[in-house]
DNA sequence: TTTCTAACA
DNA sequence: TGTTAGTA
């Protein structure tokens, strides 16, 4: 029966619900994306994604991770090397930024006369 | 698991 | 330049 919302815990759990949290081991991310260990190493030296790390160093993937590893494939596919990567993500990051300011500012801010 | 090096398209 | 492969 599906009362339980967790019985068994198979795999990465959702418990934290935290998407930032890394719970992807990087040979499970390198399976998802169809690609190599290596390459998921290659664009961390890039500084396309900073994944986090477990106290003895291994690297984990969180699911927002992975998505932006699906991004930084598309636009790899798309022509764009690394470095334009890169560029692509950081400016797409700041724009959401800025988009999140601007609906705080509609949101609740300075009341119009 | 990590890192590095080598080679290929 | 990016990817793959092998190695320690």
């Amino acid at each position: 029966m599906a009362g339980r919302e967790e019985q068994d815990e198979d795999g990465p759990d959702e418990r934290a619900a935290d998407p930032s949290q890394g719970v992807y081991g990087i040979s499970v991310v390198s399976g998802l994306l169809g690609t190599g260990v290596q390459n998921l190493r290659a664009y961390e030296r890039a500084g396309l994604l900073q994944p986090d790390r477990t106290a003895g160093g291994t690297r984990l993937y969180s699911p927002e991770d992975v998505a932006r590893l699906r991004r930084i494939q598309r636009l790899l596919t798309d022509g764009l090397n690394l470095t334009g990567v890169g560029r692509v993500l950081d400016l797409e990051d700041d724009l959401a930024e800025a988009r999140q300011e601007l609906e705080q500012l509609r949101d609740g801010g300075p009341a119009p006369d």
